[in-house]
RNA sequence: GUGACCGUAGCUCAAGGGUAGAGCACCGGACUGUGGAUCCGGUGGUUGGGGGUUCAAAUCCCCUCGGUCACCCCA
């Protein structure tokens, strides 16, 4: 006990009795991102971090409290990842690819928060997101919207609740923000201290913080969907039209706010209840003036980005890993040898073998056999190296029969529920 | 960054100042070459780490590291 190195805080090991509900998830993902057609994007876990105080904002938390960074040998100062949207709208910048219409985009990287840790967040988590760069119509808003939809119907997530709003564009923010001002400067004194620091630069972010104080001052206070201008209201209109029309369950929430500098008009997040505080399943919005604050041309962009880590806290434990097609066991020292001569031959002819490593008596190999939960054992012992043969067991039924020892794999190929893969 | 609770075997937990235990798991055996059941035996811990109090500390005190929950923040 009490080993000398343990992995950092608010880091984790995946080990193989877990690792595959990963890979089953991240499979559909990529699978749901084929068929709309994003393209896997795969940007450096550092960069400068200038991209992040500019492109994330430099009055935002991730920035200022939460970045992993430090200084190399040749004196640059970078960043370890803390969101992916800057990174992607970088490398779409940085290739030109603003002269290829529209570029769609999506990602499964590791992001780094310096955060206290709890259920549901680490100092580093993996987000699943999606970018799509140079749209600027409601309909890539709905469809990036319905992509994770699809993708949570995929790996038959239940229970999730989408909110979508908008907090309305450069034009008229202004006007939005000086009307919230209006409303709360009579209360200002009863604000919590950040919501008070909040009033002036962003007083949007007034009202989705969840101090009770907070919670009971801005009752009655404009919704931002009331003083978003013309354009806006009609972009929000059609995106919500395209929502219904398509059947993706949606609830319009005025109260959702981003807290990245760079969101402009559309909103939205997908909670699920069983998670807790941190019930934040995706979040994501629109970012038109993203491109331009990165010293590109002005292009409209939207994405989300989603939990790795939250989504099979959802998901629970349920199910059990495959287990192999054949464990091979030897039924003596002699038999050994052959053994893993056959487990090879087997492996080269497709299957997923299993074999004992360790000298254990033929009584724990069947066991572990069957924990491992093998479709079949191909036993080798004295009698079986005599005739060339190989006695394989159908591991659910119990039955025995002998087979010609080249003949295996074959065999368990044409039997019910193999796959040969 | 703030507050609260918690760290004993690989896992889940007992022992609350006096020789560290159980169940599960693992290994072997009962079963001379056969799994999922049962029984028997065995391996495994300087009680997260460090310091202090005491004749004696898993147990009391302090620090530290880690976990959990809430605030905050967010995926």
């Amino acid at each position: 006990m009490a080993p000398k190195y343990k992995a950092p805080r608010g880091t984790q090991d995946v080990l193989p009795e877990v690792s595959w509900r990963w890979q089953r998830v991240e499979a559909a993902f990529r699978e749901i991102c084929r068929r709309y057609g994003y393209g896997e994007i795969r940007t450096p876990v550092f960069e400068d971090t200038e991209l992040f105080v500019h492109g994330t904002g430099e009055g935002t938390e991730i920035v200022t409290r939460q970045m992993y960074s430090f200084e190399d040998r040749g004196g640059r100062s970078l960043t370890l990842r803390p969101e992916g949207t800057p990174s992607v709208v970088r490398a779409f910048l940085e290739h030109g690819l603003h002269s290829r219409g529209v570029q769609k985009f999506y990602y499964i990287a590791p992001i780094f928060r310096y955060e206290r840790p709890q259920a549901g967040r680490y100092r580093q988590h993996t987000q699943l997101g999606v970018e799509a760069i140079g749209a600027p119509g409601p309909d890539i808003d709905a469809e990036v919207i319905a992509l994770f939809h699809d993708f949570l119907t995929e790996i038959s997530l239940e229970g999730a609740v989408t909110h979508i709003s908008s907090i309305g564009c450069r034009n008229c923010r202004p006007a939005l923000s000086d009307a919230l001002r209006a409303f709360f400067k009579p209360k200002l004194d009863d604000l919590c201290e950040f919501c008070q620091a909040r009033y002036e630069a962003n007083p949007l972010r007034i009202l989705d913080c969840g101090v009770p104080a907070d919670v009971e001052a801005r009752v009655g206070a404009p919704s931002a969907l009331d003083h978003i201008c013309d354009e806006c209201r009609a972009h929000f209109d059609a995106v919500v039209a395209l929502l219904t029309e398509l059947d993706i369950p949606h609830e319009v929430d005025p109260t959702i706010v981003r807290g990245l500098d760079y969101y402009t008009r559309t909103t939205f997040e997908v909670v699920h209840p069983s998670l807790g505080a941190q019930d934040v399943l995706m979040g994501g919005g629109r970012y038109d003036g993203l491109a331009e604050v990165l010293g590109g041309p002005a292009t409209p962009g939207i994405g989300f980005g989603s939990g790795l880590e939250r989504l099979l806290l959802v998901l629970g434990e349920e199910g059990s890993s495959p287990g192999p097609d054949v464990y091979v066991a030897a039924a003596s020292e002699e038999a050994r040898g052959p053994a893993f001569k056959l487990a090879l031959e087997l492996r080269r002819a497709g299957l997923s073998v299993e074999i004992d490593y360790i000298g254990r008596a033929l009584r724990t190999q069947m066991r572990e056999a069957n924990r491992l939960r093998a479709r079949a054992v191909a036993l080798i012992g004295e009698d079986e190296m005599a005739a060339g043969t190989v006695t394989l067991r159908d591991m659910a039924t119990g039955e025995q029969e002998s087979v010609p020892a080249g003949q295996v794999a074959e065999r368990m190929k044409s039997r019910p529920g193999g796959d040969g893969a």
